[in-house]
DNA sequence: TTAAAATGTCTATTGATATAGACAACCATA
DNA sequence: TATGGTTGTCTATATCAATAGACATTTTAA
């Protein structure tokens, strides 16, 4: 974990970036109690101390320990310190059977998927060519939500073609799940084709749906599914929240 | 592109979050450029354009701008407009046959891989899991640095069983890739068993290597290679610009 | 019971961020 | 050579971010 010398991770945080020092240090902690540095104590280390680590005032650590209350990640107690609320991260198999629900799996107890928003029009040049479509075709676009455990988990723009998949909007909404969507419109089993990985800041529109604060990071994965003969069935442009969720690709 | 309803995404910064407004929008604004939003005219939008767009003042536009413009992402010219002066993203494969410098392959003309840091050291508990040894074996850990044409990539922390790879260091060195390291101490071809891929901030050391500014974001892909017998022999961090690359997975 | 250690609250001050308005300098083109 | 559209510069003001110090309140443990 330490830095290429060997020295230890201190002045993690830089001045007059546009990012408050407060943020940043919010960040640093949300990350290290992510990766279970302070699983230990089940803590955080205590105010005086982190403003030492990062070279600012006590009141600075204040402002990003409230920050990380207000998310749920931390709670304070007067007198005891400041204890950490949860810690987990989802982890999402990539291969070539890739469905959402059943890759979360035992991970989370509750899984849901929410239609936003369904819609018929015209694929545009890109989803057209992934879709193996001319651009003009009909296509359907579904906008999801998914959640485990009541937490939302990733925000989802889906295209399958119109003709071959109509109703799969009602569909979706009945099983909350693509995978049952499919198998009621006579498609038992698909496979994951390609999945492309970027990372982006969160829009303004995700963020409200995530429920996450500006500055935030999305993991965000193009993907395109077909079916077993090869035939492309869906293209979905996924955005999950970074610090919520990894991906595992097996080879 | 669009948010849920179809509305356009004005409005896409918030106030008193921590993180400045000319930053969000200079995020925002990179972003559009990288996704080709601006191709047509090869030109951000006048500041007084974005301004309105985005809600804020010219000031704060031109802020963003000037951040960009120090970036080296675009470049203003008095009296006619802001000139957009790159936009490429590199595409990275992550197959069974993952290897950096040929994924990367004909996308650069010069493709170098620099050796920061070596050290020998015992295995923490989660390295000796991910190479098959026990904790506390050597390994050898090697700090390394990517660069496509003089425009630093990735910075990656790889460990490798010190006694089969006695050496690496040096291999790597003069081959400036990993294949290459490899096959100069005897093992002529390697597959890639898994890969993890998770986002988050950059540290402060990370931004100083990739020459990044603060609340940038880094892909990070924790992976581990097997020879062909399946035995590991590599495990390694490696963080990638996030607004340089995306990553593909075929399936 | 006491003391140490931790979070909570308050006041005051400085520097960075954002807004507002006005005007200069420059470029392309009619 | 005007003119409209664009970036560049300046002044002024309000708000947010960060520091500094003092002290209260609560918990834990000696």
């Amino acid at each position: 974990m330490a830095g290429r010398g060997g020295m230890a991770g201190l002045k993690q945080v830089q001045r007059q970036t546009g990012v408050a020092l407060w943020r940043q240090i919010a960040d640093r902690i949300r990350e290290a109690i992510s990766t279970g540095a302070y699983d230990e104590t089940g803590m955080v280390p205590p105010e005086t101390m982190l403003a030492l680590q990062f070279g600012v005032n006590r009141h600075t650590v204040r402002s990003a320990l409230a920050a990380l209350a207000q998310e749920g990640i931390v709670r304070a107690v007067q007198g005891r310190g400041t204890l950490i609320e949860r810690k987990e991260r989802l982890n999402f198999p990539i291969t070539r059977r890739t469905r959402f629900t059943a890759g979360i799996g035992d991970q989370a107890r509750e899984m849901r998927g929410l239609l936003l928003d369904e819609a018929q029009e015209e694929a545009s040049a890109e989803i057209a060519r992934w879709l193996g479509l001319k651009p003009g075709e009909q296509v359907i676009r579904l906008e999801t939500l998914r959640q485990a455990d009541k937490r939302p988990v990733s925000r989802a723009t889906s295209w399958f073609p119109a003709e071959r998949f109509a109703g799969i909007g009602a569909a979706y909404r009945t099983g909350e799940s693509i995978t049952k969507a499919f198998a009621d419109l006579g498609l038992p089993d698909y496979v994951r084709a390609t999945t492309e990985v970027t990372a982006a800041h969160a829009s303004a529109a995700d963020m409200a749906d995530l429920e996450l604060t500006p500055g935030a990071i999305l993991l965000i994965a193009k993907a395109m599914n077909t079916d077993l003969e090869g035939v492309p069935v869906q293209y979905s442009i996924s955005r999950f929240a970074a610090d919520r969720v990894q991906f595992t690709i097996e080879n």
